[in-house]
DNA sequence: TTGTAGGCGTTATCAA
DNA sequence: TTGATAACGCCTACAA
C-alpha cells in the first residue's frame, strides 16, 4: 500500500495540543521569547508527540527569505568547479542555508526561464562571469543578490571572487622563461573569458626576451579534447619547448597522448596547466600547474553572498585571491642551444 | 546606492493592470484555461510590463509541491559521487526540478536537524544507503519519497539503484585469477557497507583455487590515504601478487607511492580499483577498474524518484545496473612459479 | 506572559 | 468565459 504522505502537523495542531495560542508556539519554537516553564514544557511535549516541524514555505511567505542559495556552474565534472561547490557548500551548510545546484553543462546560453525561476527560490546566487552578458543583465534586474566567480569580471560594480588570471599566466610564463624555454605553445579555450587573460600573462612574461608564441583552440576544457589535439600540437614542424594548456584537464590529455606518440615529457617538451586539480599529482609525469584556489574561491564567494543577503553594505568589489605556482615533473630546464 | 530589492509584482498587480480577476491571471499563466484573445492580450501585456513571475513559495503552499528534489552525497570531490550528481542533475533539470545538493562530508552522522529541514523543502530525496540506520529510519517516517543509491540496500522494501558490489568484486577477482594471481591484498574502506561486498566477491572468485587473501583498512576513500598506506601494504614480508583497492582513488594513491618506493606496477604487483573514474585512464600505468556506473545510477535514481513523486506506483525494488570491468595497464599476467 | 487577528501570494472551488 | 472567495501555514504587530 503506497502510504499516502500523511498531512504534517501544523503550528495550529501544536497550539491546540499544548493548550496555547499559535503565536506562543511560533515564538517558542523560533526561540524569540521565553515562557513559563509550565507552558514551555507543554509545547515541547506537543511538538515531540506530533513530530512537528515548521513549513519553510509558509515561513518564507512572511519573512521573504527562502533559506536557499544557488550556485550555477558550468560542469561539475571539471574538478575546478567541483572544488568551488565543495567550498560554497561547506559555508552554506555552516550558515544553515540549503544549496541549490545548477549545472549549465557548459552551455553558452542557459535558458533564461529556468534562471528566472531559480531566482525566486533563493536568497542569492553564485554564478560564473562566463555567463553570457544578457543573462547577467537579467540577473541584475531581478534584484537577486549575486556574487560572481572568475576574474576578470566584466563589471566593476559587482561582487566577485577569483584569482587573477593574467597574473597566473605571468607566473607560469616566468617559470618557463627561467627554465630556458623560448618556443611556447598555448592550448587555449576560447569559450572561457579567462583563457585570453592567461595567454596575455604568459606572453608578457617573455617581454624583452626573444621568444616565439603560438596558440591553439580547444573546443572543450576536457582531457579528451587535449588528447584529440595532442598530435597536431606535438608533432608540428617546429615543435615547441613548452606547451601550456588552459587548464589541467587539457594538459593531462596532452600528457597521455604524448606517451602514445612516444614524446617524452618533460625532456622533449614541458607541459603545464592551470587549476592545480588533485589529479595532476597522480599523473605521470606529475603536472606543473598554477593553483587557482577553487575551494577557497567557493568559500569566499559564499561568505560574501551571505554578507550581501544579510544586508551588510559590503563594497561591490573584486576579491582577488592569490594564485600559486606548483612546480612538478612535467616542466624542466631546457639546455641552451 | 544599494537598490532595495524592489517588491516583486504579484498576481494581484497583474490582475489589476489587466482589468481581470486574479483567478483569471492564475489560470492563464499556468496554461490551465484559454480566454478570449482580448483578455489574453491584456494579461500578457501586463505580465510583460510588470515583469511578473509567480512566487514559487506561495504556489507550494497550495499545491504541496516544492519543485525541488534533494540529493545527499558523501563527498563531492570523489568522482564517483560527482558523476552521480551529474546524472541526477541532468534528469532533474529536464523535468524542471531544482536540485538541492547536500554534501555530508563523509560524516557518519549527518545531523538529523538539517535533514529534517531539508525534507520539508523537497518533493523527494536521493540518498546513500551508507547513511546510518537511524537517519534512514527517520527519513522513512517523514514520509518523504526516497530513492537510495548503492547496493546492497539494507532494506528490501525501498527504492534503490546501484551496481551489485558483490558481482563487481567477483568480476575483478576472476580477472586476477585468470591472470595467474594467487596472493591477493584488499585495501578496504570499512566506512562503506559496499566495501565488504566487494571483498566477498573478490574472495569467492578464488573458490577452489589455492590462494591467499589478506586485507587492510583505509580510514578514508581518498588517494592520500592510499599513499599513506602504500608502504605498509607494498613492502611487507610476503608481498602480494595483486592489490585491489575499495575504489580508484585509493588505488591511484597506491600507484603513485609505488613509484616512489621503486615498485613496478604491474610487473611486480598488479593494482586495481572500483568506480572507473575518468582519471584512472590518465594515471601511469593506467588503472584497471570496474565501472560502477555513477552517472547512469544518478540518472536512473532521479527518474525513479520523479516516478514516485508523481504517484506512479513503481514497485519498491532494487534496480541493479550492470557493472563492467575495464582492463588497463595496471594489471598483467603473472608467470606461474 | 500570553492571545487576537491580519496578511504573505497563490490556487481551487464554485458560482455567475 | 470569468470572478469571488476560501484555504495553505506561518509570523508579527498589537492588545490584553
Amino acid at each position: 500500500m503506497p502510504a499516502p504522505r500523511k498531512r504534517a502537523a501544523t503550528i495550529r495542531d501544536v497550539a491546540e495540543a499544548a493548550q496555547v495560542s499559535t503565536a506562543t508556539v511560533s515564538k517558542y519554537v523560533n526561540g524569540n521569547q521565553r515562557f513559563t516553564a509550565e507552558v514551555e514544557a507543554r509545547i515541547a511535549s506537543a511538538v515531540r508527540q506530533l513530530g512537528y516541524s515548521m513549513n519553510p514555505m509558509a515561513k518564507s511567505m512572511i519573512t521573504g527569505r527562502t533559506g536557499n542559495v544557488g550556485i550555477i556552474i558550468l560542469d561539475i565534472r571539471n574538478p575546478y568547479f567541483t572544488s568551488l561547490v565543495k567550498g560554497a557548500s561547506r559555508v552554506a551548510a555552516g550558515a544553515g542555508l540549503n544549496l541549490i545546484f545548477a549545472d549549465a553543462e557548459e552551455s553558452t546560453a542557459p535558458e533564461l526561464g529556468v534562471l528566472a525561476s531559480l531566482c525566486r527560490r533563493v536568497d542569492g546566487l553564485i554564478v560564473s562571469t562566463r555567463l553570457p552578458a544578457p543573462v547577467i543583465e537579467s540577473l541584475y534586474h531581478s534584484g537577486t543578490p549575486v556574487v560572481f566567480y572568475g576574474r576578470p569580471s566584466p563589471y566593476t560594480d559587482r561582487h566577485s571572487v577569483g584569482c587573477d588570471n593574467y597574473l597566473a599566466g605571468l607566473m607560469l610564463g616566468r617559470h618557463l622563461r627561467d627554465l630556458g624555454h623560448r618556443r611556447i605553445g598555448y592550448l587555449g579555450f576560447p569559450g572561457a573569458r579567462w583563457s585570453a587573460e592567461r595567454a596575455r600573462g604568459l606572453r608578457d612574461a617573455f617581454a624583452g626576451v626573444q621568444a616565439s608564441f603560438r596558440s591553439f583552440d580547444a573546443a572543450a576544457p576536457s582531457s579528451e579534447e587535449g588528447e584529440r589535439l595532442a598530435s597536431t600540437i606535438l608533432l608540428s614542424q617546429e615543435p615547441d619547448d613548452a606547451i601550456v594548456a588552459y587548464n589541467d584537464l587539457l594538459a593531462m590529455g596532452l600528457l597521455l597522448e604524448a606517451k602514445s606518440l612516444g614524446i617524452r615529457v618533460p625532456e622533449q617538451v614541458s607541459v603545464a596547466g592551470f587549476d592545480n586539480i588533485a589529479y595532476g599529482r597522480l599523473a605521470s609525469p606529475s603536472l606543473t600547474s598554477v593553483d587557482m584556489m577553487g575551494e577557497a574561491t567557493g568559500e569566499l564567494a559564499m561568505r560574501k553572498l551571505i554578507g550581501v543577503i544579510q544586508g551588510e553594505d559590503t563594497p561591490q568589489e573584486d576579491d582577488v585571491l592569490p594564485s600559486r605556482i606548483v612546480v612538478r615533473e612535467s616542466t624542466c630546464r631546457r639546455n641552451p642551444g
